[in-house]
DNA sequence: CCCCCCCC
């Protein structure tokens, strides 16, 4: 079983049409979207031949035949039965799918899907396959829209005597050039676009001087997508101009290829004083903001910087803060927890603008975001919000509703795991790696800007096999509560280890207190099917593990002490409790020296308890994986 | 011509 390549093509064409005793199409689900991101009208699909990809439109009650709408039916195989000819919708083309039957699923997205757009693109255009030849109503393949032009060898109006999939109904206004046809040299262009993102005015010092400048992220009718950036005096001519989602003709600038560092799309426009800016009718013939979610669960795949948008809910959000840049000035930063449907709960910070413009969201509260940025911390994934980026809080429709159901269903459960969720976003390791990090931080030779630590890695599930004993040293030591100066923000307590001195308390750094505060430190011994492993628990990670706040179990243990001999039994089923529970767990490992020698010790970033949902998730994209050894695996196997 | 920085 394979695709049926190069039929995008035929289908976008309606020249592939159903036909009696003839091969069904089959196409490769690359992603499952509502049909109208925000207004929740059905379903759409994105369909791959392994070459190209089209919309689907799916009639009413048959995405009840795909396997699931979420991440379920991603990259799952199907074949087209029946459906009606390409037909535009918002400027895009798209068929509309009467039947059809899943056929199985594969590893990953098939081929290098493209746009079925003519592009510029630097790769020569896929050539029909034999199958594709073979296929029924594909006679004139040979007159495929996708040839290849060089660059910058296309005047705009080439572009009206020029057969694309793009149908003619579409016929530019004269002098339009389509978005999707800027090549990295194209000179003599206008396009006319609705702005679907917008920066602020970026100052800026070089080598000629101060500067200034802005973009706007730009969609026109076709669907294409660019973003151009005003500098110098064309900031003070357009700023205010260039509202978002007005509909503008815009000329005058150059085109260059894109930096994939800096930008999502092929190629970037940037204008000087000398481009031309004008609002222009908005028909309704452009779409608005389109966006092109992906689960949060691939974001462990993408490469860091990659620019991604997502449909998200919130299960918490910390208080939105301003913090001071390196460069002295203040910007509002907002850091919430999401989840989406593939069960993946992932980071996400607002900031700036899109932080001030959103101060009233938290738990429950619904985001399609678009154009935020994979970023990393402590080697845990999240993501950042960007410049040009859109926040949509709220949004209506089918996908808002699904993730509301989510929140209200599992919101709470969710919530608990919080900022601290161990495990989300990095790959899954081994304890036995996490040793064979430790055993190399000892030759010194991972030694990184950081210092002797190594990277934090994520084991789920890893099961809690030795706790402390109700005998010997207490599982917690008395903290030192003197305030003192955090990085940002309020102050925090100091933290160090305080000895009782006189009436109140000091700590090694000279602190005199009143009071002092329990927080849990212990080893606990963690092990999987490949190592064990002692790790470090301060206060955080080990309240997850034991249930209970540091002050309650303090209390029992000193009543113990005292001879109650209640209080040590209710200590022994608090510990007890906690034995051979699993956990997941994020894992750092530091070298230091004790005792004259070196060893490593490891600690627990994070510890929380194993969610099964995420857990079943990810066990069933391994069954898929594995299922797919070659490339597909039958339907049902 | 910016420029992916900003914070835990």
């Amino acid at each position: 079983m394979s695709l049926t390549g190069g039929c995008v093509p035929g289908l976008l064409s309606g020249e592939l049409v159903p036909q009696a005793g003839a091969p069904c199409p089959v196409l490769q689900v690359l992603q499952t979207l509502p049909a109208r991101p925000g207004a929740g009208e059905g379903w759409a699909l994105v369909l791959s031949d392994g070459e190209h990809h089209l919309r689907a439109l799916l009639a009413e009650g048959l995405h009840a035949s795909l396997p699931g709408m979420g991440a379920q039916a991603q990259h799952s195989i199907v074949e087209l039965q029946d459906w009606a000819p390409p037909a535009e919708v918002r400027g895009q083309p798209c068929v509309s799918v009467r039947a059809l039957a899943p056929l199985g699923f594969a590893q990953g997205v098939i081929g290098n899907p493209r746009s079925y757009q003519p592009s510029w693109g630097p790769a020569p255009a896929p050539l029909p396959t034999p199958e594709h030849a073979a296929m029924p109503g594909h006679g004139s393949s040979n007159t495929s829209p996708l040839q290849q032009q060089p660059y910058g060898a296309l005047a705009p109006q080439d572009n009206m005597a020029r057969s694309g999939p793009v149908p003619q109904a579409n016929a530019q206004a004269a002098g339009i050039t389509p978005i999707a046809r800027l090549g990295p040299h194209t000179q003599h262009w206008r396009v006319r676009a609705r702005v679907t993102g917008k920066s602020d005015v970026r100052h800026f010092t070089n080598a000629r001087g101060e500067g200034q400048c802005f973009s706007v992220e730009l969609v026109d009718r076709e669907g294409g997508e660019v973003k151009a950036t005003f500098f110098g005096a064309a900031v003070d001519k357009f700023f205010n101009l260039l509202a978002p989602q007005g509909v503008f003709e815009i000329s005058g600038g150059s085109v260059k290829p894109g930096n994939p560092r800096f930008t999502r799309h092929a190629v970037d426009i940037t204008l000087d004083e000398r481009g031309t800016v004008r609002a222009a009718e908005d028909d309704g013939s452009i779409p608005g903001v389109q966006f092109d979610f992906v689960p949060l669960s691939s974001l462990a795949e993408l490469a860091e910087g990659t620019s991604v948008d997502v449909a998200a809910v919130v299960v918490s959000a910390l208080p939105p803060t301003t913090i001071t840049t390196r460069t002295g000035a203040s910007r509002m930063r907002h850091a919430v927890m999401l989840v989406d449907e593939s069960g993946c709960t992932c980071r996400l910070t607002l900031w700036g603008a899109q932080a001030e413009a959103n101060v009233g969201i938290g738990a429950g509260t619904v985001l399609f975001v678009r154009n935020a940025r994979i970023t990393e911390f402590n080697g845990l994934r999240g993501l950042d919000s960007t410049d040009t980026g859109i926040v949509e809080a709220e949004p209506s429709g089918q996908r808002a509703m699904g993730l509301r159901k989510l929140f209200e269903e599992r919101g709470e459960d969710l919530a608990r795991q919080g900022l601290a969720a161990a495990g989300r976003g990095g790959p899954r390791r081994m304890l036995a790696e996490c040793a064979a990090e430790g055993a190399t931080l000892l030759t010194g030779l991972a030694e990184g800007p950081a210092g002797p630590a190594g990277r934090a890695l994520t084991v789920s599930p890893a099961t809690v096999t030795r706790l402390p004993g109700v005998e010997g040293r207490p599982p917690f030591y008395m903290a030192c509560d003197a305030e003192v100066p955090a990085a940002e923000g309020r102050p925090r307590p100091c933290k160090r280890k305080a000895t009782a001195s006189g009436r109140g308390w000091c700590c090694p750094a000279g602190h005199q207190c009143a009071t002092a505060s329990p927080r849990y430190s212990f080893q606990v011994k963690l092990a999987d099917p490949t190592a064990e492993l002692w790790a470090g628990l301060f206060d955080e990670e080990a309240r997850e593990l034991l249930g209970v706040p540091a002050a309650e179990l303090s209390a029992l243990w000193e009543s113990q002490e005292a001879g109650d001999l209640q209080a040590g039994a209710r200590l022994q089923a608090l510990l007890r409790a906690a034995a051979y529970r699993r956990v997941s767990v994020r894992l750092r490992s530091r070298r230091d020296v004790w005792e004259g020698r070196e060893r490593v010790r490891v600690t627990a970033a994070a510890c929380s308890r194993v969610d099964l949902v995420s857990e079943a998730f990810e066990m069933l994209a391994g069954v898929r994986q594995a299922c797919a050894a070659g490339a597909l695996c039958a339907a049902g196997a």
